[in-house]
DNA sequence: ATTTTTGTGTCAATAAAATAACTGTTGCGA
DNA sequence: TCGCAACAGTTATTTTATTGACACAAAAAT
């Protein structure tokens, strides 16, 4: 299907949110749902829940509402989960420790098929069932499997440099929590996810509430 | 100092980049910067750092630009940071290690005095310097201790009950990890962290670049 | 000292996003 | 099978966010 305009990033954000919504839906047996019941489970408008799915070309059917099944269906599509990504976590240190076992990301598509680490206590081990292997050995890993995504937890020192030679290798998208905003000189996507900004967003509306 | 009108949220959530890059500049002995500078590193435009900053009156000087010591107080005083928040882990799974084991949290102003757990056999051991406690204490330990934030990493289940609990025992904001649309009885901010959602969103635009 | 440059704060213009209103199709009950 | 209510798609309107323009203050240059 060709794309009218492109699908502001707002809008690719708020997915994610009606599709967790819409698989609980699923597995309790929901079969269909209108925009304005989503609406109010998602607090927005229904009117957004429709523009949104509008932006590509809209999923449901007027006087029905939304098939929950096919809208999944449709979201995996645009998302590409449905064929799943084969993904690597680099640097195993306590958060991709904890990203290996993270039981969502299989269930949502995503495969983590190795990680690596320069520490050679670490290589050789296994992190629920993943083995961490020697940065040395990437390049060829990355070529000889397609990997889609890696996952960047390691320090932020050389990370420019790693991501760069990633991108080279194939890699097509970067997860990155180091604390830089890292940038490709291929550009390639990449989503960059500062926990810290998180909080302090956090710590800004409570401040507001001590303050009023 | 009296807020003119409510400060968008975009506006909040961009700050904190700032706050980051700033620091970086003040560890290299930087002292100030112009909104010009500032938005080529951001990739904004001027007009959008000078009219992020006057939500707050303005923090620079026409002419000079941007003291970087005094903005970066500045900002820590909106965030409430400057002071410190005590912060407890509500989980000490292996995300909860991963976030007590994150040494930006410290310099930042988060200070973790305690994790806790319902299984015996994590109760009573250390995590990074951090007492595992039985989740039948974090009643008193709250009340007794001040906490400010709590940080949510535990399965799913209970999750709403315990959440309103600590916003009874005087938690003032909720630093949400589990999958659900954390929603608490009485208002207290909450900041929901879905890390899927974020690969998602990576996700989609892979599967943009593929298709184009 | 005076002029020029730099650069903020602020207001105005533009663009984008969210909401509301409207149109017409489908499902369902009488 | 007719008619009404439910509901999506779509267009119009309103609101919000971003960008641009300009006046004026401080610093730097002459």
């Amino acid at each position: 299907m060709e794309r009218k305009k492109k699908v502001p990033e707002v809008v690719i954000r708020r997915l994610p949110r009606y599709y967790r919504y819409l698989s609980e839906l699923d597995k309790n047996g929901k079969t269909r749902i209108s925009s304005t019941v989503l609406s109010e489970k998602m607090g927005v408008t229904a009117s957004q829940i429709r523009q949104d799915f509008n932006y590509f070309g809209g999923f449901g059917q007027q006087g029905y509402g939304y098939n929950v099944k096919y809208l999944l269906n449709e979201i995996e599509e645009l998302f590409g989960t449905s064929t799943g990504y084969k993904t690597i976590i680099v640097g195993a240190g306590h958060l991709g420790h904890a990203l290996a076992n993270y039981g969502a990301m299989k269930r949502r598509g995503f495969d983590i098929i190795g990680m690596f680490d320069v520490n050679p206590e670490k290589i050789g081990q296994e992190c629920n069932g993943i083995k961490i292997m020697d940065m040395k050995d990437i390049e060829s890993f990355i070529r000889e499997n397609d990997v889609d995504i890696a996952m960047l937890t390691l320090p932020k020192d050389a990370i420019e440099d790693i991501a760069n030679d990633l991108v080279e290798y194939g890699i097509k998208g970067l997860w990155n929590f180091t604390f830089v905003e890292l940038k490709t000189k291929k550009p390639v996507p990449v989503e960059n996810v500062h926990l810290t900004d998180s909080l302090m967003t956090l710590s800004f509306k409570i401040n507001q509430e001590i303050k009023d």
